[in-house]
RNA sequence: GCCCGGGUGGCGGAAUUGGUAGACGCAAGGGACUUAAAAUCCCUCGGGAUAAUAUCCCGUACGAGUUCGAUUCUCGUCCCGGGCACCA
């Protein structure tokens, strides 16, 4: 073998060798248990960075761990290719979306083919193939069918100048990111899915969910927002209509003095006198103007304005008057809420503001608030007072009678309110699948019929960014027949939001090239549910929670059988690195960046986060370049080492070196090594005491690296063992007699660091005498036997404090143990003249003397 | 404002159930080999006292508490990161 270690040759024969042998194909009919391994697909951007190849060298490990213990691995790979990058490229480079973006592919399949990914390529797809979105059109009809798509008006952020729909992330404090010019909002017909519908559902499988991190669970049961409460119907004054309120607290409802609407409110516009028209008119415009800006920037100042209108509190006949105030949202509850200012701090600073009264209805435990005196709202609990009957009840308590009274005077009933949103999905962009909808005059909006899917997404079209949808300007797409009654009718222009194709992905994977429907329900049922999902935490909400209810969905179509797709979930940590952004042309890559400047225009840059970083431009790595220099083994070796899965990372490039030098180490010894042991005898007992060590190195070894890699994802603390091990190997004394032990111990170096580095252990696997790939060995297991010791080191505390040590047998008793600790050296001068009053002995670790 | 995380040497990190704080690696310093360099191998490496690899003191953001014993548990404070739809 070559004494050197040189990875170009053999990370390409070895991804060669693969590639013959269909080493990483998932069986479709196997004897062996399935293992569904899925790392969150890419957006074809071009080029990987750092953050993918943690997350796929992540995957990869458990993948080939997986394969080498025995399971019939699906581990798929594809592209996630709709979306707006594409469509700014095209525009930038006025090229097509579609010629870009399948370019990007096949640049980006080559750099993780170099990486040495163990990927069933056969399975591969990109989303923005017909033949993948003609299925979810299919999706979309049936949900149609079932009530769970249906179109409603909402508000969309608008460049009037651009005559265009803004994306948040295009609006920039408050202003359009292309022509700066302000944004404003603007009602549209949309399609919504109906995930309100699971929302009881969704929040009773974060119960089930036990493989996933708690926190990401905490995230969507918030973001779900079940709570109970009351709605209450104020009766407007002097009217016939009715304000309902939700509210979590109808034990404060004697103390509500004024009420807020939302400025979208229905009512709103009808309430307010002519005398207070003006200075309405004047706030709905303020608001409308200001709500995106003010979301983004974070703290508004809470702002109202009197309608002119008063309402009756059902419990008392009071009037109260009835404002408008920024803060209350028409997405949640009923977009009308009671204020009760003595116990809501929004509620308080808006009655302080505008002079409105405050009335203590709930009495803090030995506490005696006095309205006028109060700096801050009193949210938490204690005893009614100032409301009638229910005087001097707990609060809590007071909740049910409340709601008890209300219910009989049908004046409110008790309700469950939920935060979670329906999703909309309707896009105004041309770079998406097409929503398979016909609009006709006298029929309406006319789903297309199946039979005449895919609903393609014509590839001539012109990409000018100048206003409006490319689509709604193409003309033989747009118009078209109308299915029901055959009179000229007009398409839908309108795109999905691409989470849609990113929701039922990983189930296509079972079926990739199924032509019948979505889904192959036998071979989805075979695989799913995902054993394993791997992604950025970013992903914690939307996607995860969009997913989950795709797959409800799915179910109750009958396309498959399974409630969760995900059954374990890892979130990693994000990858920080140096962000250089250009005022025109948003982030920037590293190469992008001239002298400080941006390379298309020569502005100079803004730098984004970790400050310290950016000072250096040294630190910014580039996955291609560390392959290319040090190679792919060294690459993964290093994104693995660095820190564990779940935890953020600033990379600099320093611990690169370190870890190819490892790879060099664990190469020379082999080859140092390998004449004597070709020859080595097998073990013969007794051993000697320089081969049991090395043996027992060797099984401690096994152990702690298949528990860290099992369940624990410690990639850093596996490879920091297996380090261990290998420095043993160079420290073991060379004798004939115990070359076996050598041998034992590289080839299970080589078996554990293959899932990490495959390359390089595909080659000393073969240099080590084997024949077939190292990825069929198995994994190994250890003998508990091994790992035995004779004697084992105690350490002896004094009041908590190491002031020695012993060595004991192993099976030594609690007295025996006792008895050494207290005839310790340096034990001895500290309960010298002095009395101990207690020992404490841990088995296998320590003896505590408490002395005084 | 609300929700979720985090804070350990010069650096990345380790300590799995409350039991020897700093594994492993990087950087740094010293040495061996070499005509020389590279590569490699060996040693030292939290701070302080000390001649010392003996021993002692301090030390896991800060302040309390529980405990024989706290990086780990509880309470409070400060700082950093992420998410958000002002959630009534």
């Amino acid at each position: 073998m070559e004494s050197l270690y040189s990875p170009e040759q053999i990370e390409a024969k070895w991804q060669e060798y693969w590639d013959e042998q269909k080493t990483f194909r998932a069986e479709e009919n196997s004897s062996k248990d399935k293992y569904y391994l899925l790392e969150m697909f890419p957006y074809p951007s071009g080029r990987i960075h750092m953050g993918h190849v943690r997350n796929y060298a992540i995957g990869d490990v458990v993948a080939r761990f997986k394969r080498m213990q025995g399971y019939n691995v699906l581990h798929p790979m594809g592209w996630d290719a709709f979306g707006m990058p594409a469509e700014n490229a095209a525009i930038e480079h006025k090229t097509h979306p579609a010629k870009w973006t399948y370019e990007n592919i096949d640049s980006m399949r080559k750099q993780l083919r170099r990486i040495g990914l163990s990927y069933d390529w056969e399975r591969e797809f990109a989303t923005c193939d017909p033949e993948y979105y003609r299925w979810e059109q299919l999706i979309f009809l049936k949900m149609l069918e079932r009530g769970l798509a249906y179109k409603k008006s909402s508000s969309v952020n608008w460049c009037e100048d651009c005559q265009t729909v803004l994306a948040n992330e295009q609006v920039e404090e408050g202003a359009c990111w292309r022509c700066a010019q302000p944004v404003a909002q603007q009602q549209l017909e949309q399609w919504f899915f109906k995930i309100t519908d699971y929302a009881d559902e969704l929040l009773e499988g974060t119960d089930i969910l036990t493989g996933w991190p708690e926190r990401v669970l905490a995230m969507q049961r918030n973001w779900i927002g079940k709570s109970y409460g009351c709605e209450i119907t104020f009766p407007v004054a002097d009217r016939k209509e009715n304000i309902r309120v939700f509210t979590t607290r109808p034990d404060t409802l004697f103390g509500a003095t004024f009420m807020s609407l939302a400025p979208e409110h229905p009512l709103a516009d009808e309430l307010v006198t002519d005398q207070q028209r003006d200075e309405v008119d004047a706030f709905i415009a303020e608001v409308e103007r200001q709500e995106k800006t003010d979301r983004i920037s974070g703290e508004v100042a809470k702002k109202g304005v009197f309608t002119g209108s008063y309402c009756t509190n059902p419990a008392d006949g009071r009037k109260i008057p009835v404002y408008l105030a920024n803060f209350v949202l028409m997405d949640y509850g009923t977009g009308a809420v009671m204020a009760v200012p003595a116990h809501d701090q929004r509620d308080f600073e808006f009655a302080r503001q505008y002079h409105l009264p405050v009335i203590v209805v709930i009495q803090p435990p030995g506490g005696n608030l006095v309205a006028e005196e109060m700096t801050e709202a009193y949210a938490g609990s204690g005893t009614l007072v100032n409301s009638s009957d229910f005087d001097g009840l707990d609060n809590e308590v007071a909740k049910a009678r409340i709601t008890g009274f209300l219910t009989e005077q049908d004046a409110g009933r008790r309700t469950v309110n939920y935060r979670l949103r329906d999703w909309g999905v309707s896009r105004q962009r041309y770079w998406g699948t097409p929503i398979p909808i016909i609009y006709c005059a006298s029929c309406g909006a006319v789903p297309v019929p199946e039979e005449q899917l895919p609903v393609l997404l014509p590839t001539d079209v012109e990409l000018t960014g100048a206003g409006g949808s490319p689509l709604a300007r193409h003309q033989a797409f747009i118009h078209v027949d109308c299915p029901t009654c055959g009179q000229p009718a007009r398409r839908e222009t309108d795109t999905f939001d691409t989470f849609v194709e990113s929701s039922w992905y990983f189930a296509r994977y079972a079926c990739p090239h199924y032509d019948k429907a979505p889904l192959d329900r036998t071979a989805v049922n075979n695989w799913l549910p995902v054993d394993q999902y791997i992604g950025g935490i970013e992903h914690a909400v939307m996607h995860l929670l969009y997913a989950r209810f795709f797959t409800k969905v799915l179910r109750d179509l009958k396309m498959m059988d399974v409630d969760e797709p995900f059954t374990h979930l890892l979130t990693q940590g994000m990858v920080c690195k140096e962000t250089q952004r250009c005022s025109e042309h948003g982030w920037l890559f590293p190469e992008q960046v001239k002298e400080g400047c941006c390379s298309f225009c020569n502005q100079p840059v803004e730098l984004g986060r970790t400050e310290k970083m950016s000072k250096s431009k040294k630190n910014v790595i580039d996955p291609n370049q560390l392959i290319a220099t040090y190679g792919a083994d060294t690459a993964r070796l290093f994104s693995l080492f660095a820190s564990p899965p779940e935890k953020d990372l600033e990379w600099n490039e320093q611990g690169v070196e370190g870890c190819y030098r490892f790879l060099g180490r664990v190469w020379r010894a082999v080859s140092d090594n390998i004449g004597d042991i070709q020859g080595a005898a097998a073990a013969t007992a007794p051993f000697s005491e320089a081969a049991t060590d090395l043996r027992r190195k060797t099984h401690q070894t096994i152990k702690k690296v298949t528990e860290d890699i099992d369940g624990r994802f410690h990639f850093n603390t596996a490879i920091a063992a297996v380090m261990e091990l290998v420095n043993a190997i160079y420290a073991f004394p060379s004798r004939q007699e115990d070359q076996w032990a050598v041998r034992e111990a590289l080839e299970t170096v080589v078996r554990l660091l293959n899932p990490f580095v495959p390359h390089i252990c595909e080659e000393l696997w073969q240099v080590l005498g084997n024949h077939q790939s190292v990825e069929v060995s198995g994994w190994p297991s250890w003998d508990k036997e091994a790992l035995k010791t004779e004697t084992i080191t105690l350490v002896v505390q004094i009041n908590g404090k190491v002031r020695g040590k012993i060595v004991m047998p192993v099976d030594a008793d609690k007295n025996s143990i006792e008895a050494a600790a207290l005839q310790e050296q340096n034990v001895q001068r500290y309960i010298d003249g002095k009395q101990v009053r207690k020992i404490i002995t841990v088995p296998g670790r320590l003896v505590n003397l408490v002395v005084s």
